[in-house]
DNA sequence: TCAAGACTGTCGAGAACACGACACTCACGC
DNA sequence: GCGTGAGTGTCGTGTTCTCGACAGTCTTGA
């Protein structure tokens, strides 16, 4: 399984007819997003759309006690907040800018006006809301299932599909709030993997040196996610 | 937080207009299908959807080890397959039917008709839809963080609330499935909570004694689950 | 240049759960 | 009534991860 190669452009906006495109075209606004940007938090109306170019969008489900902990992400394969296309809906996550992001964006109304008018559209929010929830549900038995150093790696795997770089700018601290465990766990794991020569860390920098083993370290779940969003959105 | 009247028919057919829900019921087809009756598989295309008015059906992730882990559950308020009401789509999941289920079935091309022509309908699928996968992602970050004694109540409140008893039908081994844990810890587990005189079991069977007292072990998620069903679908 | 803060390393006790093994007992069909 | 199999009880070992604490180190900005 080769990395994907980096898309300098997102693939559900490449996948619509140009005729339909055309029609968002005209309200995209281009934008730049630094790392650790606040998009949404649960309850927020959501009143724009994000289709990313390049870098990572995670989507976090939020407790009582603040924990914070990854549910999907969000890449230039997908959207953020796509379903508001269909109608007006609140956010059910914690949306946060993981890499540097460079998206497209539109007001959640302009798209719906397109979706009105445009069966494509409708067809790809059917599809990516699926794969959306095919990410959930896999997520759910790999948090139940799997070792923390099969998730750091899947975690690892799939942030470097959606980047143009090896290096990964996170912390360790933030990434044990992804994975949902503590930061000693990850700093062990870490060093493990670095021991390995599988990555190379510095303070809030990862390197990923031998994706092939990761590849051999994660779970299936990895794999089985990417095919979801393979088949239902051929990105 | 009281246990909600057990429903005598499926909600979200009951949310539909008179005129709309016509349609929909000359190709309904009542049926009932015993405990632990296999409905899809993961790929299965989806060729029925089925309106449960009393009982419960699992929705399982598989792996490929044949291990089968719960991402969420279908009950009265929702509806088995629903998204392919709006095309025709694969099954992500095994879906099993988990207490004696009373349900109404209709082909889902036939569905598909109707959607067409209903945008109750049209509107009712994508609450659903959207309430589904609030279910998947509070149980992505529960399976990361809560104990298997609050997951274990989570479940039970969640059957209890969906059928019209206090006893379910269940065996340890099973429930161990479905959580995604060793068959010796929910006995543990259940025996613990029997001391506490929170329910009572014997072979194959769990009765549900202190209600209050379940609700005060199970961990938010339950809580959250029901208000994202209750705001979306307003069941 | 120095202080403050952010990030990482490490340790140790302890809880939670996995995993395998085996004995027991209840229910059901013959 | 009896055997068979499914379901449960229990034990013990071992691993994984938690949780709190504190020391060390890099970075940044004043």
């Amino acid at each position: 399984m080769q990395r994907p190669v980096p898309l300098a452009q997102n693939s559900l906006l490449e996948a619509l007819p140009p005729s339909d495109y055309a029609l968002v075209a005209q309200n995209l606004v281009q934008i730049e997003l630094e790392r650790g940007r606040l998009l949404y938090d649960p309850g927020d109306p959501i009143d724009h759309v994000y289709f990313p170019h390049d870098g990572v969008v995670s989507l976090m489900t939020l407790m009582e006690n603040g924990a914070a902990i990854e549910s999907a992400t969000i890449g230039p394969e997908g959207a953020l907040g796509l379903m508001a296309a269909v109608a007006p809906r609140l956010s059910l996550s914690r949306a946060i800018v993981q890499t540097p992001l460079r998206a497209a964006r539109i007001g959640a109304e302009r798209l719906h006006e397109v979706w009105d008018r445009s069966p494509a559209l409708r067809d790809l929010v059917d599809r990516h809301t699926e794969a959306l929830y095919g990410h959930a549900i896999q997520s759910v038995a790999c948090n139940a299932l799997h070792s923390v150093e099969a998730r750091f790696c899947r975690w690892l795997l799939t942030c470097h599909d959606r980047i143009s770089t090896d290096t990964v700018a996170l912390t360790q601290e933030f990434l044990a709030d992804m994975l949902g465990v503590q930061r000693t766990t990850v700093t062990a794991v870490a060093r493990s993997l670095q021991e390995k020569g599988v990555i190379r860390y510095r303070r809030g920098v990862v390197d990923i040196v031998d994706r092939q083993a990761l590849q051999g370290l994660t779970c299936e779940c990895y794999g089985v996610i990417r095919n979801t969003y393979t088949r239902l959105l051929g990105a």
